[in-house]
DNA sequence: ACCTTTTACTAAAACGTTTTGTCATGTATG
DNA sequence: CATACATGACAAAACGTTTTAGTAAAAGGT
């Protein structure tokens, strides 16, 4: 017959006063046992492990949190759930491999992962004790939400870097110049001689520094450019939109479009082809941010794979290294996934 | 200047003491005031909300959890992760939208949502002191998950209801049997005498149900009945399958296809078409589930949105009014919206 | 033999908040 | 006048764990 804690509000489940009298030590030693701390005999570690696993006993973790000033959460900011499919270039499911591999991430150290909707909402600050720090995505020039965590002093790794604020290099990302550069060069190599870009309107590095990539790529190569900016949240019709007036309009048309967006790149696949180009043979279209609509299209979008899951570990490793003093490298730079399909005559 | 605690490690946030030596009261009565119990002067309490107000004070969660015995956190319980796309049926649109739901609810009550990332890698119940309850979505037959957290003695609500387990009333969602047949009516109604089923492999409530709503439906109208059955994970590549089966065997062809999940719907399509059927005017196509794929095709399908967002609301709701020792009633059944679309030769 | 260091262990404080228990005073009622 | 109740307030305990500070004994070095 088990003989639990006969103080507290926790019924039925064991403490570390337990452990301690069962064993026959004190909490300090079970302490230092379980927690790999202070010193105790090999028979002392035996026995306190025994009965802790006896009593099936688990460190509350309000009490560890509070003694500690650690929680064991991390916050992942969780940006304008309204806005699903629109904030999120690649859509929903770019966020929950990101996510599914940040909580997976997360598990593996012993933490768990907590979503904070919308810091719109609310002061995000409102967790901050809460939660031992915070992922955010794709932080837009000078984002008001990672100025509030810094300047809150709160734990913070971005995905991606904010554009107005080059000395902050908690992050973690790919290098959007030679990813968006090896794009077009596959375009190039498929016979483009003029590209165009369709890029987002989102003033983030992701979007600053492709077209930047895109502009001297295009300077190297003695072509001509062509930018439209069209809103994330536009979808596959800002897409639709865009094809029109590359391709419908007095000026040269494009013989490829590259998209940053998935999204956008379906728009553009299905204009095109109701305009009466086959893609690709009138038109290649390539885009920088795989998703369902570029997997699924007809023909499929060559696309770049940002791999998410690779993103979402990296940021909760960072992040957890920060916590622990660490002084990691920042940025950490992450590889990209080149998905070369039909829309660029790859099988 | 501000004073600030001088004992603690926190360094730069006020405390409930420091709150309490600036009023001129005791830590009671700021406690009091603020959670609005006790008693206090008008003029105590509106100084103390001056102090707080100033300090910008607030409460340590780990604190307050460890005293109070809750955390003001809710656990979502996030099934294999691996699987993203495949174990929901709706892929992740669905869980997206329900999620973000669950998370503004739970932040509209003040709460926090944690994401527990596949029970099967650990023990849901690790999180059991950390979480005040769980939010879990389709419990199979006899769930384990369920089971595991009951026996702990936490509070969960599910969506959906274990099959297995008819005393469990603490779910929230569709009565799958009502909304079920409202669909197989629309499609008699567009004229449809021979539907088929294409079910997941599931054995979850809303499979079987389904299924059932479906077989007293066509013998209530004399029709008779064809069932495959595929797993959910086989996605479009499924429906493809499935649609061979029911449209170029022996046996006589269903006139419309009634597929439980939206991406089984969108592979039943593709491969109709490729086979030669027109939709609707051959075959008439409707889906239990509605997503990202069957909003996007080409006819649009017609499809049951089961209204995630609702879902997502509601079970948060519940677990907030039984962690407050309401009785509230369960099962709380919520209507689903039925798109009529294309794929029935509807606008 | 003596001094220093290490091992093994303990009691108490700390973390920040909420709840419990108590006291003094004033008011209403029988 | 005596009693009961309400108001306003306080000190201390409670929640469960980790860390701090300390001691006795054993081990190692000179």
């Amino acid at each position: 017959m088990m003989r639990m804690s006969e103080q507290g509000s926790t019924p039925g489940r064991a403490t570390i006063r337990d452990v301690a009298r069962e064993a026959g030590v004190s909490v300090t030693t079970v302490s230092h046992v379980l927690n790999g701390k202070g010193t105790a005999s090999e028979a002392t570690r035996r026995r306190v492990l025994a009965v802790a696993d006896r009593l099936a006993y688990r460190a509350h973790p309000m009490a560890r949190g509070l003694r500690r000033g650690r929680t064991g959460v991390l916050g992942l900011d969780m940006r304008p759930l309204d806005a699903i499919g629109s904030y999120l270039p690649a859509g929903v499911d770019y966020f929950m491999r990101f996510a599914g591999a940040a909580a997976v991430t997360a598990l593996d150290h012993g933490l768990g992962l907590m979503l904070v909707p919308d810091p719109t909402r609310s002061d995000i600050t409102q967790f901050a004790h809460g939660v031992d720090g915070y992922v955010i995505g794709d932080p837009v020039r000078d984002d008001p939400v990672l100025t509030r965590l810094l300047d809150a002093g709160v734990p913070v790794v971005s995905v991606g870097r904010d554009p107005g604020r080059p000395d902050f290099t908690d992050w973690v990302g790919p290098d959007d110049t030679y990813e968006t550069q090896r794009v077009l060069d596959l375009l190039r190599s498929r016979g483009a001689e003029r590209v165009a870009l369709l890029a987002g309107t989102d003033d983030n590095a992701w979007n600053v520094d492709s077209e930047r990539a895109y502009r001297s790529w295009a300077r190297r190569h003695d072509m001509p450019t062509r930018v439209l900016h069209i809103p994330e949240a536009d979808g596959e019709d800002g897409g639709r939109d865009a094809a029109r007036r590359f391709l419908a309009g007095k000026r040269p048309r494009p013989d490829a479009i590259y998209c940053q967006t998935g999204r956008h790149a379906a728009g553009v696949l299905d204009e095109a082809r109701r305009l009466g180009f086959s893609v690709p043979r009138d038109l290649l279209i390539a885009t920088g941010s795989d998703a369902q609509q570029t997997r699924h299209s007809v023909p499929a979008i060559t696309a770049l794979d940002l791999v998410p899951e690779d993103s979402g570990k990296a940021a909760v490793e960072l992040l957890i290294a920060r916590l622990n003093g660490e002084t990691a490298p920042g940025p950490i730079i992450l590889p990209a996934k080149l998905w070369m399909r039909a829309s660029t005559g790859d099988a």
